[in-house]
DNA sequence: ACCTGAACACCGTTCAAGT
DNA sequence: ACCTGAACACCGTTCAAGT
């Protein structure tokens, strides 16, 4: 923890390089991986973009697979970050549901490549090349974005806007909000060409589908109660500020 | 239309022997696709499984994505075969959504692999170079699985089960159903390694949450007011029966 | 007329050879 | 010590040359 100054210096700028060089890589891969999508992306593409050879890339990701689980994980933590943020907004238990799903809704809106990697980049043979260090770092964030859900669900018990039952609990009820979040997304991006659902808007058939499933749930205050689309409108104007200066007057 | 004789036979030969291939490369591709998954799925290793050269595949396939849409468009269909038996079974409106779910459940089980690559295959990229005909064909069957829910809620909706209202139509209920299963069984799917959400069985899970979203939807007879764990079972029974023999009795 | 497989292109990945 | 890019392997795709 103490070498020579002349090792420290040389180790410490080292890493320097070595993360600087991280960096151009990382962002030439995403942005590569978005304008090409995941069929085009290329390790080669990825050593053009930057001033390096492929070899270099070589040293930085294991193999393609690897610079992909870590493109998800980059992902993941964007989206844990603003689902934590949504979790901790202001307003009754309900609201704070609505707050995450317009995070989701919202992330989905920014960022829709890298959403729609996740379900390509989580299959088998994709993971069993990756690096055991790259995974633990994608289910870090996913273990976030469930506890920041979760935190949620248990508030709500404690306030006694919920009352837990069967298939109603802080396990289940993230689950079931991920999953209708990500199938209706995925739906409607799968469904985009054609107009078989006649749903152009998946963000707005999401709200709808979760108000109908919390009010199956029993959560008070039901539909009706309250004027979601005004909690909406608000929640949405909260999260699009920028995270360093939340608008807090 | 009324050739030579010759020129008929030969004719009606050439278009069998075609056939047979076609339904040897669909076999060999199906299964490599179930093996090797994705990834691992290559028109060489086709070329090789059946007793063709690879030029030959190409005049069955525009492109590895033509294949893949077709076999996407193959499973599709099968699909929706399942969801319109479910959707004529005998039995309440509920009961006849709880078979769509369990006939859902039942073709993941019996068909993992193809489902986890149903939203690999619908990407831009790889529909874009997938004959059009391929791509209509993955359509028709979309309509015709999203039409058997949609009958399914007509008829409740005539048998005064079901009340409709804003997000309460045949179009939102089906595309809500979809993405409910969609996205439960991907979730687990993409979770399967690590146990984030604690959930181990998805289609218990599903039962669960879709008998909550129908509560929530004010769908008649009320969860408690019938046993949809005998509901469920007896539908299972009944779908799992070999198609061209129902057992009526 | 139909089918083949050599040939070309495009990466993923490695590693001996540079600096 | 670090980086390079030639080299190899593995397909996707085509098409001139067989039968």
């Amino acid at each position: 923890m103490a070498p020579s100054n002349l090792s420290a210096r040389s180790t410490a700028g080292k890493q320097q390089r070595y993360a600087e060089r991280d960096r151009q890589i990382r962002d030439a891969a995403r942005r590569l991986l978005v304008e090409r999508g995941l069929h085009g992306f290329s390790m080669e593409d990825v050593a053009d973009a930057i001033a390096y050879s492929k070899g270099t890339v070589y040293q930085h990701y294991e193999s393609k697979e690897d610079a992909l689980v870590a493109s998800c994980a980059e992902s993941g933590t964007r989206l844990a970050a603003l689902f934590e943020r949504a979790a901790a907004l202001p307003g009754t238990s309900r609201e704070r549901m609505i707050a995450i799903v317009e995070a989701y809704c919202l992330f989905v809106e920014r960022h829709p490549v890298p959403f729609r990697v996740i379900p390509l980049v989580h299959s088998p043979t994709v993971f069993e090349k990756a690096s055991p260090a790259r995974i633990l770092s994608v289910e870090a964030a996913h273990e976030r974005v469930r506890g920041a859900c979760a935190a949620v669900v248990e508030w709500a018990v404690a306030r006694g806007d919920l009352v837990p039952g069967p298939g109603i609990d802080a396990r289940t009820i993230p689950f079931a909000l991920w999953a209708m979040m990500l199938g209706s997304f995925l739906l409607t991006e799968l469904h985009s060409s054609d107009k078989i659902f006649g749903v152009d808007d998946p963000a707005a058939a999401i709200r709808t589908q979760w108000a109908v499933y919390l009010d199956g749930l029993g959560w008070r205050p039901p539909r009706g109660e309250f004027d979601e689309d005004a909690a909406a409108r608000r929640i949405r104007s909260l999260l699009e500020a920028p995270t360093d200066a939340p608008p807090t007057s």
